[in-house]
DNA sequence: TGCAGTCTCCTTACGCCATAAAGTAATGTT
DNA sequence: AACATTACTTTATGGCGTAAGGAGACTGCA
């Protein structure tokens, strides 16, 4: 379930974005009516509970609003509808990535670290990764973020016209190898079976269902037995560790290919 | 929205995805009651014609069984449920991957060649790039694609282990990299709103609410000017233009690693 | 002090969704 | 001819986002 970003009036969606007047936990000037009890701050801090508990799928108004003792139809009062709820909640998120990375052991090092951290943030709220990248949400932490990763990038002396492409061939890769654990998470979460149970019952009916299986496809059947991860800790899953092994190898794979534009640009 | 598999009776879902009897378009010998109208590979390929023509989100019950003059509930004679639904238009559309790659010019010309067959597939049936990938289908498709895959990833003579992250790490870049594509259309199709209208309004208003944008992030608006795909085809949105450039570039940049990789290996 | 205007928050309602349950009618076998 | 089985329908349940309208709280002005 990619979820779309609020398409409503961009200047409001932008405005609730950047919002400034004093930031978090101000209240601004008040009119007539009776004081508002909650603040944006407070409804997408509860969205972000929300997800982070019970996924993005889980994320209803509804839900959102139980959580403040509200009514769904409150939370309209503070946020245009859910669209932008998201797009709050995405750039909220956000602001826990460095703003800054330590280039003193060179840019592989830091892209490294940079690949670290967003793996971990990825998995620390996995349904940031149903935020379509589409139509970005454009608020600040966003760009905070990119901005870290291009300072990296620029100790590459690479030229822009490539290092823009550098950009996307990061970030596809790492947030596809994070998708992995993190809908195989989810997956064990919401049915209650977890990848050890799942698949050893799925390969067992493969077998019966098709018998011939080996002769169809035997480069298949020979990797699946050599070249699996290491077991280095029990308690994580088998799929996990596949993943986080490839995810591993695979980042050297693109920093050596990156490394080869440098040299080839140099 | 992800669109997660079928969890149910895994013998049942098993038995509809590897279906031998006949194959398509055979029916099997009939018991008492009416004569079914319909067939599960008719209401696959009719699944399949509303998440082409429509999209992933406006794949409903109501809509298959619509497009087939019947109800939803009628469309439960043949299929266990949505996710079992999913799973075998998922797996049928798969055949339309090549089986097998030409490798007399080389590894890296055949694996440009995937990568492009798989540009091209994920774009005719975006809402492939929906299925959720941490419970795979295990459908027939799915394992002839995987291995035609391997048949050319065999030919760089890497080590199984070194080889079983680098289908990750091209799949994940592939995927990633159409990714924005189809989601750019997707967005533009259900808003009515093309790229080349929204970014200009949504930035003109970012200069609004933001005007220090340029001096928080430097790198950010130098990159923006700097380094923009060559326009080739006016009817290409520019959006499009930047992702298909980054798939060039960046399979380039993941093909150099993986060449790096050989080379240690030697 | 009183009241108008404004704002928060609620209830209700609409049209979607997947699918459970039960009913109707058609068909093959005995 | 009776019965079991099947295709397909109708109806219902409990979810979703959010439009519409109303109740009551509060501020600012008269």
């Amino acid at each position: 379930m990619v979820v779309f970003a609020g398409q409503g009036d961009p200047r409001r969606s932008m405005a609730l974005l950047w919002r400034t007047e004093g930031g978090r936990g101000t209240d601004a000037k008040r009119g007539p009516g009776p004081r508002p009890a909650l603040s944006v701050d407070v409804v997408v801090d509860a969205g972000i509970a929300v997800a982070d508990a019970e996924g993005m799928a889980a994320l209803s108004m509804r839900a959102v609003g139980e959580r403040l003792g509200r009514t769904a139809m409150a939370l309209y009062t503070y946020v245009p509808g859910k669209g932008e709820l998201v797009d709050l909640m995405y750039d909220q998120v956000l602001a826990e990535l460095p703003a800054d990375y330590d280039l003193t052991a060179g840019w592989r090092a830091a892209l490294t670290s940079w690949a670290e951290d967003t793996w971990a943030f990825s998995l620390r709220h996995p349904w940031v990764l149903q935020v379509s990248q589409a139509r970005p949400v454009l608020g600040p932490n966003e760009y905070r973020a990119m901005e870290a990763l291009l300072r990296v990038l620029y100790a590459t002396e690479l030229s822009p016209a490539v290092l823009r492409r550098v950009v996307g061939t990061l970030t596809h890769f790492v947030r596809g190898a994070v998708q992995t654990v993190a809908e195989s998470r989810l997956a064990a979460a919401s049915t209650g079976v977890s990848d050890e149970e799942w698949w050893p019952a799925r390969s067992g009916v493969l077998a019966e269902v098709a018998p011939d299986f080996a002769e169809r496809f035997p480069l298949l059947v020979g990797l699946e037995t050599e070249g699996a991860a290491p077991v280095t800790d029990d308690a994580v899953p088998y799929l996990e560790r596949e993943a986080r092994t490839t995810f591993e190898v695979g980042l050297g794979v693109v920093l050596d290919g990156i490394e080869a534009a440098v040299a080839r640009a140099r």
